[in-house]
DNA sequence: ACAAAAGTGTTATCAGTACACCCATGC
DNA sequence: GCATGGGTGTACTGATAACACTTTTGT
């Protein structure tokens, strides 16, 4: 039995994955298309987040989490509410309005905004029922709604926060090398980064753990694999109070 | 003419004053009272946050200063939305379905938080037709709805917050010796700092910029004034892309 | 003259930065 | 044997951290 709908407020879902061969940070959107039955006139075509309305019995991390699992099949993915959108006029461009006709859904709606992380390897695109696709995350397609806008602050919130807490490694496989997380943090931030220097730092923290294990099926030196441990992180880990403005 | 509220849409303001006088972090709360007609029982007798629903043709943002300007009477004060609040059992706690009874919002109403810093100077409790008054955040009275949960969290943001960027001197007088700065890190830190290292890293940021002035009307050694140039702080702040995982 | 807080310098340590070549492997 | 990316060491520089006494003012 299906909770009701509260028809004022969703949650949309800034799915990012990360593309360990292209080194991509991509956007998982959802394609939307309407053509007039009457002139066959394309009157919307472009991408959307995924993201649904909140049940009346769910807490606003429930329908994130089942908007994902709906979307994806995955649960347990690192996510973070990070805004809430609810400007008068963010659905009222008028592809917005011809699409909402058809929705069941207010044209005065708050959206509350959430972010994922995940590799991309981890979804099955195929099997997928909503013609879902990746994009980076730097070359998105047109957009609808306010879509773009609350894919950017995710963004930026994201360049902010993998600076100072280890989602990093949500990005990656849980077997990953040092030159990959050198190449997450070089996708996102957009920067360059010295190799010795880098593998150096991450090398000495206690919560990188070193494998028994090298890459295989690479067609050149297999590099070493190793694990992060949330377990050594959270014991470790303590509060610097540096001020840094 | 008043515009439509939006029933189950409100915004909460955890409206953080710092007083310079006792190095307190206070946050401004409303008395919430309310007996039974018959009995006489106390049925209701605590403090919550001021907050209000958004109506229909204002954003969030709108709403928020909305908020802060009747209470204060304040406008321009720094502001930030940092999370919403959307579980279907916070307003339920048998006194709060209570209170509500007597008000028109929905039980299951969603709220964005945002919070606001101020100095304590700057707000005239006494023409406040509120009953609002100030608790220190590290000794926060009996609070109505999750409001203590909404406060501790934004508190926990702006811990974190204060550390990378400058929103001290949001708490602060236009006018601050560098000794009121480093007791307002020391309160909202709950650390101490060496005065000496302070003073010269403060000191040393071309922002912080030394006023012809000092201070007046203290029975002791008057200290040197200081102001923040935003300005300057815009020109000269250059992203630094550290990764301290 | 006394109380109270303002203001001041030096040294040691640590972390970050810059920089170029050899090595191991698969093909 | 060669192409590819993996892996390594050192010296410099700048920021942070630890630490105690003198100065200025108002009363």
């Amino acid at each position: 039995m299906e909770s009701e709908k509260i028809l004022n407020i969703s949650v949309d879902c800034v799915v990012f994955g990360y593309d360990t061969n292209t080194k991509s940070l991509n956007v998982l959107l959802i394609k939307r298309y309407l053509a007039s039955k009457t002139t066959n006139e394309v009157l919307v075509d472009d991408f959307v987040l995924t993201g649904y309305h909140v049940y009346k019995t769910e807490t606003l991390d429930d329908t994130a989490t089942r908007v994902l699992k709906e979307l994806t099949g995955l649960t347990g993915q690192y996510k973070k509410q990070f805004k809430a959108f609810g400007d008068p006029d963010r659905l009222l461009h008028p592809k917005d309005i011809i699409w909402i006709e058809n929705a069941e859904f207010n044209l005065r709606t708050t959206t509350i905004a959430y972010y994922f992380l995940l590799n991309t390897e981890d979804v099955d695109l195929e099997t997928n029922k909503n013609d879902a696709r990746w994009f980076p995350v730097n070359n998105l397609p047109e957009l609808g709604f306010d879509h773009e806008q609350i894919i950017l602050e995710a963004y930026e919130d994201l360049k902010v926060k993998c600076l100072s807490e280890p989602i990093i490694f949500e990005l990656l496989p849980d077997k990953f090398t040092i030159n990959e997380v050198q190449d997450v943090y070089q996708s996102i931030l957009g920067i360059e980064i010295d190799n010795r220097n880098f593998r150096r730092k991450l090398i000495n923290k206690k919560y990188i753990i070193a494998l028994d294990e090298k890459q295989v099926g690479v067609s050149k030196k297999p590099a070493q694999l190793y694990m992060f441990s949330r377990e050594v992180y959270d014991k470790v880990f303590q509060k610097n109070y540096l001020i840094s403005i």
